[in-house]
DNA sequence: CCTCCTATGTCAGTTACTGACATCAACCGT
DNA sequence: ACGGTTGATGTCAGTAACTGACATAGGAGG
């Protein structure tokens, strides 16, 4: 027999979204999450940087998939194509990994806490700043691979913000190609 | 006589300035802060939300030239390009009221440090919601608007980065052309 | 001269973290 | 089988970011 449960994480995971939602963010505790899970809070902070990152413990990054597929990328598509390219691949891989409705309330959650929206924020910089750093590998100039990287995660953005809203049936990915034809109308 | 010498604020302003150069912003706490400025730390909190706050206290709040910009802006013009005429007025004004020397200073505490980054991503986050808003205003549709606002900050964002950097003798301004040229060759 | 207003001080309390050290099942080599 | 090592956890004490409640006293206004 294990000396205590196994999946220690896990179940701080699930606890961390019961409460969320049960009692918001700021009114639960790191400690709450915790005693749900069955373990101690300094056990929770081994586990996760801080309080707000349980939101965002993905095992399989986004970024990760925008990196390999702008490094696959065809050697004519334009460097913003390659972007969009990445982001629509990260989109099938994040509808494959959540349904609609968990993506939403999770965005509800999100959405209500600015603190939650900041870390958000820095994930979807770093995001920014994987395509820019694989554009330059495929040897685009400076300016240019910010620009496209820019762009492309404004399309990632704007597609799950439509996608979880409900104001759609299409899927995370046509919601990308949708958003994706809006930025090319643009100019 | 004051019952204390007047100015508490911008006394805790250069403090925070001071002392985060010095020590770094982790290494600084608010008791420091509020010392050096010769009040307590409760009073620093009664000034400033939080401790990041220090260093995003901004009386002429960029979005507010950004929004008027876009209200104002040719019936004509494309949404996209009453954003980059936004956000170039807005560089104007920031340009108006400091230094490049002093920007670049500020931007080095806030790149060392993820919390800060954290926060100026919220503030343009803010930017790129005002700037929506302004275009609905003006009667630009949904999917539109929200791309353009985030191609416009784009642009603001690539061009501070790129003036700050020291890699050109151009002002924040034309940093801005330059950027918004990068991002219509991008199409 | 009295009164309210406002900026500040004081103090106690909560919560997010962090470091140091202890524990003990499981695993690994002999 | 036995002993040492490892790894995930517990325990505990401490720091720092806030927050609420209440006290204080100069200054403005009647």
């Amino acid at each position: 027999m294990a000396r205590w449960e196994p999946d220690a994480r896990g179940r701080m995971l699930t606890a961390a979204l019961e409460l969320f939602a049960e009692k918001g963010y700021d009114g639960t505790t790191a400690g709450d999450i915790a005693a749900r899970a069955g373990v101690t809070e300094r056990t929770f902070f081994r586990h996760f940087a801080d309080k707000r990152e349980v939101l965002f413990a993905n095992p399989n990054s986004l970024d990760e998939m925008v990196v390999k597929a702008i490094a696959a990328a065809d050697e004519q598509a334009t460097p913003l194509e390659m972007v969009i390219g990445g982001v629509r691949a990260a989109a099938v891989g994040l509808a494959e990994a959540r349904t609609r409705e968990q993506a939403a309330q999770r965005s509800r959650i999100v959405e209500a806490t600015p603190a939650l929206q900041e870390r958000e924020l820095l994930k979807m910089a770093a995001m920014t700043a994987a395509a820019q750093a694989a554009l330059a590998e495929r040897g685009v100039g400076e300016p240019t691979a910010a620009m496209a990287a820019y762009g492309g995660v404004a399309v990632f953005q704007t597609a799950f913000s439509r996608w979880v809203s409900g104001a759609t049936d299409l899927g995370l990915p046509e919601c990308v190609d949708e958003a994706a034809a809006t930025l090319r109308a643009l100019t």
